[in-house]
DNA sequence: CGTTGAGTTTCATACGTATGCACAGCAGGC
DNA sequence: GCCTGCTGTGCATACGTATGAAACTCAACG
């Protein structure tokens, strides 16, 4: 049990003081240079690394990012997790992975006690009170990919609606008129903003689709998995499985081979994210590109403008397209009969 | 900018000194229950949270442990981290991502600023120098899946020998002879370890595979596919792709379906780990079972102890089973040829 | 030769919490 | 009523770094 070396023997061993140390290392001006060779050859030679909980006790920055994440066994959530990671990791900041507590109350201490200089939320609820509660706590946050209902809040996120009304819209001219619905919880702004650009759409079709064809699940492949199970079971089975992402419309594909049915034969399915596995070859799933790079991108700038107190435009949109890959078909002649 | 409550603005509030706040939100002992409810009341009308990092500046605890992971584009470290989030989050534990850099010295540097209480490493390659840094950093470290060819370093790793060789049992049972191999890096020991396995088993049998039927490519969906499509095109295919791990059959998998062959029909496809998309209807992968649940209690158990100066038994290793689903299916009569 | 001033280094202290030790209060024993 | 021992609280300091202000060095200038 040795003592661990600090900036003090790095200054005894170089022959200086302490604070000398301390502004030689980080490359401060008016060190001579000779100064600057001695210290950097002591503390080489010592191993000396500066102690983090010193550091930022005596300059309150952590170089910590904490980021709220639903289970990473959703496959969206890795996908959006990584280059998070690594454009935080770009700007010099660690990423702490927070699990989605039911609780906000609990999140909000754990990210309280000053181990973070900000915080991303990929987890919020339309009516989330986190974002508030960083607000006055005095900590950066930014939202990711989901939103609250209060819109002074900065979020960056796709366009969510134009995205589902564009896919709808390919479908329709496709002559669909029989959509089901397997949506979200309706409390996350993905799933109702989603859910929202494909009734627009199919509104001014002069389509809707009726509430026995309309599941809310959580998202996930097997909640899909299910959903489409009863969906496609239906009586006169509707020609669209319309999934608001792709994890739902990927257990949706799995239960449309599990009854042996033909996509897009028998069934068109479509999802939403284009995450890595909808491009798949088994799957080609017809579905709408968010660029989770991008994404990550605009939220790691956003929310490291704002821990070095710079001032922000506002919430950021990002623009989403159509994917048209293999999942979707036009329909049969229905009318004819 | 408000300065921050403080223990000494509760102590102020409460009319008792700092270190008898200090002593009473932690339920020390020797604490009046007057005294106790005053502190808390105080603590809580003021909203005080302690700072983590005088807390851990003054008691070298930090509640956080590094976990270094290979990018959580392969789905296999997302299935694996989440467990060990998990777990280190019941044991009070904050988990910090670390990618893997190339470069060692910089991971160690980055691990040795008194940030973590421990450190779990799931990217060791057989001659990774991240281990014996750690411990001389005094930094207590377990390996995780992987393991180096020091068989002193701790570490929890599944029992990869013995699943590649029964998966290879059973597909000589069904009468294969003309084995492909999908292998990852020779330095992972995951790869080296189910190969060797494998060769074993095919060895007892009096068969073996040959070089040009042996593929050594990165672990990764995209890879697998790339090595399945030039294995498929050789003539006289193989009769089994096998694959050291579920993300390089899976891409087989998606290679064998761009080329339009039947699986298991023209050609049986293994893996190993049966992470959860191997299990999908459309996918319905045969592989080995890998307890990742048991594999990350294992090892934060072990990682836990060692923090907590506690004796630790050695190495584990965790059994795996066959998991026989429906990409592999018997030889057909080439003997007869 | 004294003065100014720029450049370099040191001194002293702040950051917030935990904890060894001293001290005060109080009961019980003779 | 004095000593012993035990309990609860306060005092002082340690943890390691960063930084404003003071002090020192040295060259240039009048």
């Amino acid at each position: 049990m040795t003592r661990r070396v600090t900036s003090f023997d790095v200054a005894r061993l170089a022959g200086v003081s302490q604070s000398t140390v301390s502004r030689a290392l980080r490359n401060l001006p008016n060190i001579t240079p000779a100064t600057r060779a001695k210290v950097a050859r002591a503390a080489t030679e010592l191993r000396y690394v500066p102690l983090q909980s010193g550091r930022s006790l005596s300059t309150r920055i952590t170089g910590r990012i904490a980021v709220v994440s639903e289970a990473l066994t959703n496959p969206f959530y890795p996908q959006l997790l990584e280059p998070l990671r690594q454009r935080l990791a770009d700007q010099g900041y660690q990423t702490v992975l927070i699990g989605d507590h039911e609780d906000d109350a609990l999140t909000v201490a754990a990210l309280s006690d000053g181990s973070y200089d900000g915080v991303i939320d990929t987890t919020a609820s339309r009516t989330s009170r986190l974002p508030r509660a960083m607000a006055e706590a005095g900590l950066p946050c930014v939202l990711v990919n989901r939103m609250t209902d209060d819109p002074d809040e900065l979020s960056c996120t796709f366009d969510d609606e134009a995205g589902a009304a564009r896919l709808a819209g390919l479908l329709i001219e496709l002559g669909h008129t029989d959509f089901a619905l397997i949506a979200g919880p309706e409390q996350y702004s993905t799933s109702a903003r989603r859910e929202r650009g494909l009734r627009t759409a199919l509104d001014e079709a002069g389509l809707w689709i009726p509430d026995r064809r309309t599941k809310h699940v959580e998202f996930g492949a097997d909640s899909g998995h299910r959903a489409a199970l009863e969906l496609l079971a239906q009586p006169q089975r509707a020609s669209v499985l319309f999934c608001l992402n792709d994890v739902l419309a990927l257990g949706a594909l799995n239960a449309a081979t599990s009854l042996e049915l033909d996509v897009p034969g028998d069934v068109s399915v479509v999802g939403f994210d284009d995450i890595a596995i909808a491009g798949w070859d088994r799957f080609a799933l017809t579905t709408v590109r968010c660029d989770l790079e991008a994404l990550a991108a605009e939220a790691v700038d956003m929310l490291t403008r704002l821990v070095r107190g710079l001032t922000v435009d506002g919430s950021r949109t990002i623009e989403v397209e159509v994917v048209a890959r293999q999942t979707h078909a036009a329909a049969k002649a229905a009318v004819v009969r």
